[in-house]
DNA sequence: TCACAAAACTGGTATATGCCACTATTATCA
DNA sequence: TGATAATAGTGGCATATACCAGTTTTGTGA
C-alpha cells in the first residue's frame, strides 16, 4: 500500500456553501481551516460522547493522564509536562482542570520534593469516568474513520500531529 | 506532479515528546489532534499577527466580512449565514462578535425587511484593520507553507474543509 | 384573522484558552 | 551565604465557543 494521500480524489464536495467555499478563502488560511474543523469535529464528537458529561477535551484530558500513569513516566503528571504535551498554556490548563478537580475526577497532589510542582493524577472516578467517556468516543472515532476512510484519517492525524509538534512550532519560530 | 500526499515522508519528527509521542495516542483520536494543532498555530499566527491587535479569529472574521461584502451576496452578512459559514454556534458567533462591534470595526444593521434578520458588515475602521492585519497573516501563512510544503499545506486544508463541511456532517449524523 | 409553529437573535451560564502579573520555591554563583 | 535568576503554579481578565431558555417577528393554516 502506498502512502494514503489525503487529497482524497472523490471526496463529498469540500464545500459547504453551494461548491463555492473557494469564494470565500476557506481553502486558503491554514489557520482558519484548522480552527473551522476543529469547531465542526468538536460538534460531531460532543455529540457522540455527550451521554457521558465530558466536554471533548475533558475526555482527552483524562484519557492523558490514564496513558501517562499506564506509562508510569516520572517526569509525567506534572502540570507543566501536562500543558506541553497538551500543546496548551500552563494556565489554561489549570483553568480547563478546575472543572474535573471540582467534580472528582482528577486530583492535584503537591510534589514532596520540589514544593513548587503539582501532579495531576485520575481518581477512582475519573477512571470510571474515562471508561466511560472512551465507550462513546470509540463510537465516534470508528464513524469518522469509516467515512473520512481510515488510511486518509491517520494521514490527517499525522499531519496534525507534524504541526502540533514542537519542532515544527521552533521551527517556524526561527522563521522570525 | 502527483496530488502531493500529507504524509511527507522526512518530515520534522512528528513527536514533540522524545519521539514517542505514540505512547499518548495522539496520533489516534483525530478530535484530539485538530484541537492540539489548533492551539499550536493559533500561537505561532498569533505571534505573527499581534502587533496588528487582533485575535487570529477576529482577522478570520474581518476577512470573511470583506470576502462576503466583495462577493456582493445577497444572503451574505446575516447573522445566521455567517455563522454557519464559520462552521459556529450563532449565540457563540454574537459574542464573538461583541468585542469588534465595541472596537468600532463592525456595525451590525437590522434588516429592513425582516425586522428579525441583522447584517454583520465592516466599518471603515474594520477595513483599515483588516487590511492590516492581513499583511502580517500573509507573512505567518507563507512561513507556514514554506516549512510544511506548499503543497502539502494545501492538502491539509483540502482535508479539513472536507471535514468541516455540513455535507461531512451531515453524513456523520446520519451514521448515528 | 387568530392561534400556533418556525426563524433569527439575545442573554445567561459554563467550559476552553491565552497573556500577564504575582507568589512561592529552588537553583546559581559571586 | 546572600542576592539574583529561574522554575512552577495561581489568579485575574479577555476572548472563543457551546447550549439553552427566552423574546421578537414572520409564516401558516383553520
Amino acid at each position: 500500500m502506498d502512502e494514503p494521500a489525503l487529497t482524497a480524489s472523490t471526496p463529498p464536495a469540500p464545500a459547504s456553501d453551494n461548491g463555492q467555499s473557494d469564494r470565500w478563502g476557506w481553502d486558503y488560511c491554514t489557520n482558519t481551516a484548522v480552527r473551522r474543523a476543529a469547531r465542526r469535529l468538536g460538534q460531531l464528537y460532543g455529540d457522540v460522547t455527550a451521554p457521558a458529561g465530558l466536554m471533548p477535551t475533558q475526555h482527552s484530558l483524562l484519557t492523558h493522564l490514564k496513558l501517562a500513569a499506564a506509562a508510569s513516566d516520572p517526569a509525567a503528571g506534572t502540570l507543566q509536562n501536562l500543558a506541553a504535551a497538551m500543546v496548551m498554556d500552563l494556565s489554561a490548563l489549570g483553568h480547563t482542570l478546575k472543572p474535573l478537580v471540582r467534580d472528582g475526577y482528577v486530583e492535584l497532589v503537591p510534589d514532596a520534593r520540589d514544593r513548587r510542582v503539582k501532579r495531576a493524577r485520575l481518581t477512582e472516578k475519573g477512571e470510571a469516568k474515562q471508561a466511560e467517556g472512551q465507550a462513546l468516543w470509540h463510537v465516534a472515532q470508528s464513524r469518522f474513520d469509516a467515512l473520512f476512510g481510515a488510511q486518509e484519517s491517520a494521514a490527517l492525524r499525522r499531519a496534525l500531529a507534524i504541526v502540533a509538534s514542537e519542532e515544527f512550532a521552533a521551527a517556524f519560530k526561527r522563521g522570525e
